[in-house]
DNA sequence: CGCTATGATTTGTCTAGTTGTATAGTAGTT
DNA sequence: AACTACTATACAACTAGACAAATCATAGCG
């Protein structure tokens, strides 16, 4: 996987460390030890990438003393770490849907559970896509009570809009009252959607969405990019 | 007519040996050499069922020191408003911190920022290693102001704890102004930290700590290991 | 105050061992 | 001829531990 050897990356984090003026010239670094420690790796590896910097003059060692800045790096690559961001809010309201798929079929058990149903009681199931700017950041699976909302799919088939249908439906207003995430890899299907490699990052969000009573009226599982998303959560309600 | 390949069989043996407890989680293998020699085979052919087990996430290979039997993947929940501690020892899990660095430097733009600070203004940055029963879940880097918490290093190499080091240096309480999540892929140096290979995916979180004054106390990044933990969210505003 | 002795710290060097990667080759099968 | 499974060899990259050499802080002593 990595063909750039660790030494190197510990070399450039280290003189990126410089150039921003993490440590200034003059300043003494962390010693061998404690830069092997923070980065988990050997002595003699951070000793490597040290040689790296003092090759460029940028550090100069003093046996017994420790490692001193001798120069601010005024050139350094910067690499590609400048990304396509999107920032999406953790409410899940995107814009551009895209919809896969709208069936209707009996609930299994998990997510009977979830939305305080029996198993085999029937669900609307909804698979989507969601967009920006024409591409790709999440795919999702929206699962709605059926007998709770019986003409949800006809108005969600119409703007895609899961807000505006659950408001159609009789349901003014909802709010989230758990999220779970957590990071895996792309499986084979979800990185058709996305546009990814199998393998690549991607951001599970698992919700329950509920009515002001507090009644569950939506299950939502959204897998995002992770190359493409940033998660803001904002913390208000001080 | 084609027989099961030699690394297949061998790649099968070693899952047995893991699996029955010859060898426990966080034991080294033997080396490739001497499974080599005790299976009869070339090195490259012990090498092959070693890849196997390592895309199964049984095994993590490191390149110097060894072939290590990886940790059993389990869920962690953490809570976003509840701190860390609380809710390890809720799920049963025994946490831990474990120091990896504590030094005081010049702030650099972004944390500068992110703290209210200007650039070149002292900081702690705090490098450490979260557990769960021992196992690695996360890394982590805290930044906090130096001119306003002078004696926080001590108080943070006592315990470990954030929270209570807080406390000691004045700051009764803090409350997260702003998160960011996002998965990616696990670097050389997180991976190893978090006993993954290389690539693995891992949840981000970057986010600002302040006062009830809202000044900012602390700025952190968070690297969590996907596979083992599930970041939960309370929504609840009261 | 000035000096030295001492011990802890830190970089420099050495040896040995382990995994990662690249190249080339052989035997058997299709 | 091409492919697969395995062998053989060599080197690169990293780990591990030990010890030497230079530096620094400090305590003790004149």
């Amino acid at each position: 996987m990595s063909q750039t050897p660790i030494w190197k990356t510990i070399a450039l984090a280290l003189t990126a460390d410089i150039a921003e003026g993490r440590f200034a010239t003059g300043d003494r670094l962390p010693t061998e030890a404690q830069l092997a420690a923070t980065h988990g790796v050997n002595r003699h590896t951070v000793r490597r990438a040290l040689a790296e910097l003092a090759r460029q003059r940028l550090v100069h060692p003093r046996r017994g003393a420790g490692v001193f800045v001798s120069a601010a790096a005024t050139d350094y690559p910067i690499g590609k770490r400048v990304r396509y961001h999107q920032n999406i809010s953790a409410s899940g309201k995107i814009p551009g849907k895209q919809v896969l798929s709208l069936i209707t079929r009996a609930a299994d058990k998990t997510e009977a559970e979830a939305l305080a149903l029996a198993p085999g009681d029937p669900v609307h199931v909804y698979d989507g896509l969601s967009l920006a700017d024409g591409q790709p950041i999440a795919v999702f699976q929206s699962v709605f009570p059926a007998a709770r909302l019986p003409d949800l799919p006809e108005a969600l088939a119409q703007n895609g809009s899961v807000t505006r249908a659950l408001r159609h439906c009789g349901v003014a207003d909802y709010t989230r009252i758990s999220t779970r995430l957590t990071a895996r890899a792309a499986e084979a299907i979800q990185a058709r959607h996305l546009h990814l490699i199998e393998g690549a990052p991607v951001l599970h969000s698992v919700g329950i969405n509920a009515d002001p009573q507090g009644h569950p009226v939506e299950y939502g599982k959204t897998v995002f990019a992770g190359e493409r998303v940033t998660l803001t959560l904002d913390d208000d309600h001080g």
